[in-house]
RNA sequence: GCCAGAGUAGCUCAGUGGUAGAGCAGAGGACUCAUAAGCCUUUGGUCGCCGGUUCAAUCCCGGCCUCUGGCACCA
């Protein structure tokens, strides 16, 4: 069985998830929950980083320890999860031992192997601000904006890491391996940003500064800052199950691609001997332009609302549907209401609750089996076996938005199929050829909807649950071997009716008046 | 400024060197099993602008314009 490793980024935990968190987290589980279809063996990895200059100064202001400002705020994260049916299978905190432990020793190694030296860093730091600042910090005119209080030039020891002399091996890294990073355009950007000479990297913060992190193995005066702590979590999480690293995927937006996961990680990885990962999918953003958003009106949009709202598989469609992964994307509550109206109510959810009303009515709520085989459901079956090989194409691929777009296409011919067979029709013959083509029509449009559902488990899986239990089934355990035109279902009892996914009601004009 | 992405029907986007496509929205129709859903038909575009290559360009080349994002020791 093939291992398959992906992870999230962590999420910083100095403030609450958003719908980027979210989006992330339901883009990679897709990704998971596909390759586990597909048969390897997935171990999915997400989590929080918990330390640093802004947890500190946040736990501070509220007159808490870190550690317990961590076990705040980090439950709003977890909580996230189950909320959009995440299947991850880990959730690590930067400040678990288990951690920590892997940390210093690999920090440990490369001191030893020479990667790690002292020097001392200049800089213009704000006392106010407690940070080094930077000439793009400036105003215009040369002075330091007033919200830094105090500017003055100090120097400060520190250690850094030796990410320079790896300048060379990366650009051929990425030369020899140029789908590291998907989209492959990300990759392009990556290479552009390395004909610039590369710095060595600082790692350490003293501790006078910053208390609230991992403590350097070979000097405690000094924690260890932002990227041997963070980027490490990745490796840190599976250190002790074997066959599981190198990663195959990380998923991350696209505002961490460069430098930190595109040139600190490999580099790292490199100089300690670990395995470097088989890619990184860098996505894109959304955005909220369009809407006019006024908290004093009260019309604020919180998209995650739209899980309470809407449920978590309609919402995970609409992020899943909309976003060509890599790219950016509108989030706007309109386009919402249109894919979940258009496509998850009237032409999913309908073909649902139509089929499930006339085999009840036509069939006694049993799928009959399939008699006679016309041009009709030859073409229904041809367009089935095109659609499947396609959608896993283009999953694989991480086209999930064309995947989708793909079901639906077979969900209406499904529909038209329908009214092609018209069996209402049928049901009032009582012609021995019209009684078998309203029995193989039945099984059909059962068959159909059981066979589109399956290409859509990985994005809407309760929704799927539900479906398959309506129509009596139970799919078995090879997903694949689920995707073949079959009489799976016949025999099966299926349900009186399920509406899924119910038109919203429409605003309520008047009462505003009230 | 540099780099990258994008400019195609009202909206969101596909697309290929050879008479422009889809979905949604709009219009019309036949039907009624169904979440007033579904099905069929249909209106609609100087494919950002200017040149060039070519028998032929939306697709290739050059230039320009507009929008978005990134430009490091900052999560």
């Amino acid at each position: 069985m093939k291992s398959f490793y992906i992870t999230t980024a962590i999420d910083y935990v100095n403030g609450s998830p958003h719908l980027g968190h979210a989006y992330e987290k339901v883009l990679t589980d897709v990704i998971a929950r596909f390759r586990r279809q597909m048969g390897d063996k997935v171990h999915f990895l997400t989590g929080v980083d918990e330390h640093g200059q802004k947890v500190q100064a946040s736990a501070k202001k509220r007159g808490i320890p870190p550690q317990q400002f961590c076990d705040e705020v980090s439950a709003e994260f977890r909580a996230l999860l189950p909320k959009l049916n995440i299947s991850n299978d880990d959730f690590i905190r930067t400040t678990d031992e288990r951690h920590k432990k892997v940390v210093r020793q690999v920090l440990q190694q490369l001191f030893e192997k020479g990667e790690i030296y002292k020097a001392e860093y200049r800089g213009f730091y704000s006392t106010r601000q407690e940070q080094f600042l930077q000439e793009k910090d400036r105003n215009p005119d040369g002075t330091w904006p007033e919200l830094f209080g105090e500017v003055t030039e100090i120097v400060e020891a520190n250690y850094f890491f030796k990410l320079k002399q790896y300048q060379e091996w990366l650009v051929e890294f990425l030369t020899k391996n140029e789908n590291f990073i998907f989209p492959a355009f990300r990759q392009k950007q990556v290479v552009e940003f390395l004909k610039e000479p590369l710095n060595d990297l600082c790692i350490s913060r003293p501790r006078e500064r910053l208390e609230w992190g991992i403590p350097l193995p070979f000097d405690d005066g000094y924690v260890t800052y932002v990227w041997f702590d963070a980027l490490l979590n990745y490796y840190s999480a599976v250190a002790d199950l074997p066959g599981v690293w190198p990663a195959t995927y990380h998923v991350i937006g696209k505002d961490i691609l460069v430098p930190p996961h595109a040139v600190y990680w490999p580099i790292m990885l490199h100089a300690a001997n670990i395995p470097l990962p088989q890619g990184i999918i860098a996505h894109g953003w959304w955005l909220q332009r369009g809407a006019k958003m006024s908290k004093s009106t009260g019309n604020a949009l919180n998209p995650l609302d739209l899980v309470t709202e809407f449920g978590a598989d309609a919402f995970r469609y609409f992020l899943i549907r909309e976003m060509n992964v890599g790219q950016d994307s509108d989030f706007t509550r309109d386009q919402f209401l249109v894919r979940y109206n258009s496509e998850l109510a009237n032409n999913l959810g309908n073909l649902v609750n139509r089929t499930l009303n006339m085999t009840t009515r036509f069939a006694a709520g049993i799928v009959p089996a399939a008699e006679a085989i016309e041009d009709a459901e030859r073409e229904v079956q041809t367009q089935w076996a095109k659609t499947r090989d396609e959608v896993i194409v283009l999953n694989e691929g991480f086209q999930f938005h064309a995947a989708l777009e793909r079901t639906m296409q077979f969900v209406t011919a499904t529909n038209a199929y329908i009214e092609r067979r018209a069996p209402w029709k049928l049901g009032k013959s009582t012609e021995a050829n019209d009684q078998a083509l309203l029995r193989t029509s039945l099984a059909t449009m059962a068959e159909a909807l059981r066979l589109a559902v399956a290409l859509m488990q990985h994005v809407i899986p309760s929704t799927t649950t539900k479906i398959n239990a309506v129509l009596g089934y139970t799919p078995g355990a090879d997903w694949r071997a689920e995707l073949d035109w079959s009489a799976k279902l016949s025999g099966a009892k299926v349900a009186e009716a399920l509406v899924l996914f119910p038109r919203p009601a429409p605003p309520e004009k008047a009462l505003a008046k009230v």
